[in-house]
DNA sequence: GTCTATATTCAGATAGAC
DNA sequence: GTCTATCTGAATATAGAC
């Protein structure tokens, strides 16, 4: 049965989330085999009877965070009902990487935010998987904009790296039961779609008050 | 004179960049001296006439970093002529940030991307540079608020944090050559101030294509 | 499966010659 | 100021008892 799982299993991913966590707070390199296994409740040479080596560890965990992020934001929007508009499917998707990074996130947050100091060997294999991801938010806004729902103007791509950008990042700022997660995907649309400026700002056609002022 | 540099400021400079691109590059704790002497054309133990430890060699590269972000943000405000619209104040805080980050950028670069994996107390000892270059931000946008510029409805501090996320980020992905920082802090005042959905998306009141389609 | 003990490697740091 | 040589501690990984 699916739900059977021995206690090499249990260990295993107790392993796991004690390396996820561990990762994410110290950095790759900072992080020793024995703190992860003090966390995980077991003595450092136990951990090879799970695990050949660290990089398999950590290739493990960033494996795991990647696919989660991925798989919310698909479902996301394979669950969208079929009269939903592009901005509604925008907001699905944001929300779902919001979500699934800061809610459920020691993999998905170590994934982000060690990436830049992994071993070059795991790193090579890492970036299909990350590719992947953005060609699905690129699939989305590409979608959106062949819609008429945003501007013909604008490179899409680097608009994609720039939200990305803020979405990552909020793994480095986010604290749980600070701000809401909800509240931070209404901030985002905000920002992307309507922009924060007031009418008389937006096509810059008018003197903008404080040149009188 | 201050243009004259002693054979021991030559030495200490070329270390300090050695650092900064080292640091940047592997991360703190995977960076070796060896490898800072090596890029510096040292050995190893010669590093030590210089800086008493590898912790103070990586908080004067992080001092040095969040410094020149810091002042080149600030200068660029100091620079404004006086009738400055309060998009054009925005635009070249933007720029400002964004050139520093990406142009002359290991010790930048380095300051934000490993701040996370540094020993405790460095980081400690950064919190308060970095809460000052924040409220540096929260100044210009806060005045731009106040000036009329920006809606009143949205909270600033979360705009700040997306928005100054979207700046960081950009170092994970920047190849010079390749984007124009220009376009970059064009399409971020663009998504910033404006957004990039097409006018009947901007109110929200229309029926969007899709729905019809 | 997990433990303890240990082999091995390599990092940061020091000392003294030049 | 920079070198070479070396100390010391700690980390990954292994081996064998239980």
């Amino acid at each position: 049965m699916a739900t059977e799982q021995s206690k090499s299993d249990i260990s295993r991913t107790r392993i796991l989330d004690a390396a996820a966590k561990t990762f994410r707070q110290k950095g790759y390199a900072a992080t020793t085999l024995n703190e992860i296994a003090k966390v995980a409740d077991m003595q450092a040479g136990s951990l090879y009877y799970h695990f050949n080596s660290k990089d398999e560890l950590l290739e493990e965990v960033l494996d795991i965070g990647i696919n989660r992020v991925h798989e919310a934001v698909e479902e996301s929007q394979e669950n969208m009902p079929a009269g939903a508009s592009q901005r509604e499917r925008i907001r699905a998707a944001v929300d779902a990487h919001l979500t699934t990074l800061l809610k459920h996130g020691d993999y998905t947050s170590a994934s982000i935010s060690i990436f830049a100091q992994i071993p070059e060997e795991i790193r090579q294999r890492q970036i299909p998987k990350r590719d992947a991801f953005s060609a699905l938010w690129r699939r989305i806004l590409g979608r959106a904009q062949k819609a008429g729902a945003l501007r013909n103007d604008v490179n899409l791509s680097m608009v994609r790296l720039l939200l990305l950008g803020a979405l990552n990042w909020s793994v480095e700022w986010h604290k749980p039961g600070k701000t809401s997660i909800h509240a931070m995907t209404e901030h985002v649309c905000l920002m992307l779609l309507d922009g924060i400026s007031t009418e008389e700002g937006i096509r810059g056609a008018e003197v903008e008050r404080e040149e009188v002022a």
